[in-house]
DNA sequence: CTGTCGATAATTGTCAACAATATTTTGGAA
DNA sequence: TTCCAAAATATTGTTGACAATTATCGACAG
């Protein structure tokens, strides 16, 4: 299991296994439809599949030994997350979020991310908690010294959810997951490969200024972290994944 | 169309017309399980489907006459929104939030409705925008004078998130959104029906606030507001549904 | 009377076929 | 050749049926 063929919009050649854990929880029991849902989840983040890469039913049932009724209900969840567009009578298509939603989300990360942080500084264990993190941050840098951009993404939205899920609150850890991987969507779209600077650094100083109990420096570290992200997004020259599929957005 | 009889738990008699008008967005060009889904979520945020009911699919689909492949769609999707549950093999129940959820929502709220407050009051034209909110804190008042428990929720619910919409986030729109429906069931399983205090009194105070540009108190009143919400919660003696359902859930 | 086991009934999970819609190809005329 | 129309193909939307699982009821031993 785990090594189907994914459709890919142009020549790339075949994808890398994926990783064997997900970003998300996996408290359910998982029927058939859930298995398929992080399948393509874990994809799409993965970048394995493109924004504005066309999603055929048969195609996946094909490649995940299933019924169309299965892909349907995982395609209807992913659009449900934003993950996939689904136009009536046209089929479903990786999303591809526009400027405004760029700025929406990132906005929404600033102000949920800055209470969270607030609330993290009031917890007396914090430096206990933290230590987890500090292992992920060595990861990242590990991920981006050897240009694996996969994990390095993966990596650095889990560095998010881990540090929302510190604070115990499941709503909020969950909205954090959300908001992570339509993140991974923007960067997908809009980011150059060049460009993406040291992020795991601005995450390590994050967290010392976190161990230390420095509200100030912490909440505009985190400030600045999301800002520089947000900027490091290019709307002109994007990303374009294949003429075909574009043509018949009708974009 | 819109007149179908709901199961009810016990002998609560037949439910009153459905209200024209849903919370959500109607953005979309809203196919058959869209209307499912509105249909449902509507009913449950009304309380005229209680939390912990079951919802048979072949009861759905012969009340609104479709199949019970859009059934399991519009379920699937409201299960992730977490107004039902979907036990594999057993069905979907309306959904029950517990004490740790609850805890969890106001947070959630507290956090994300302050950030936004702050937000608007960087707007210039604040006092403008406010109007439409000072009418549906009037409705409020109506509702709430002559004991229509079910507009006055869906409007307490609706201010809310029109004070969100102000904010022209679509994000944090639909995350409020979903926090509100969240919070609708919350109280429709532990508040009592005599204690709902005034609230469009708070919503009015927080209105004049935002309009005096008085970000202090108007962080308070917000944050106050909550917060008597969420004390009216009583874990102790619960709204219990149905014993038979209960029974059923392992609780 | 209580509790356990087994058969029956009800409900969910899955699938395959058909109808509706959209896309591609084909054919012909300007 | 280029453009337009219509048949042909492919894909999605929907439905109904069948298999798998679970709940209910009754018989029976303790």
């Amino acid at each position: 299991m785990n090594n189907h063929q994914w459709p890919v919009p142009e020549g790339e050649g075949v994808i890398s296994a994926p990783p064997a854990s997900s970003l998300r929880d996996e408290n359910q029991p998982a029927g058939e439809v859930e298995r398929l849902y992080l399948e393509i989840f874990d994809a799409v983040i993965d970048q394995r599949l493109r924004p504005g890469v066309k999603l055929t039913e048969a195609v996946l049932c094909d490649a995940f030994a299933c019924s169309r009724g299965t892909v349907r209900a995982a395609l209807a969840q992913l659009q449900h997350d934003k993950i996939v567009e689904l136009q009536p009578n046209r089929g479903a298509f990786v999303a591809q979020p526009d400027i405004k939603e760029t700025r929406d989300v990132f906005e929404a990360r600033r102000m949920v991310e800055a209470a969270i942080l607030d609330k993290l500084l009031s917890l007396p264990d914090l430096p206990d908690r933290l230590q987890q993190l500090w292992q992920m941050v060595r990861q990242e840098r590990v991920a981006f010294e050897r240009q694996d951009r996969v994990s390095w993404i993966r990596l650095s939205n889990a560095f998010h959810v881990q540090l929302v899920r510190l604070a115990e609150n499941e709503v909020l850890t969950e909205l954090m997951n959300s908001l992570c991987s339509r993140t991974s969507l923007i960067i997908a779209l809009y980011d150059k490969p060049g460009c993406s600077a040291c992020s795991f650094d601005e995450h390590e100083q994050i967290l010392q200024h976190l161990s230390r109990g420095d509200r100030q420096a912490a909440q505009q570290a985190m400030r600045q972290h999301l800002q520089d992200c947000e900027q490091r997004m290019h709307f002109a020259d994007r990303n374009v994944p294949d003429p075909w599929t574009m043509f018949h957005r009708q974009l």
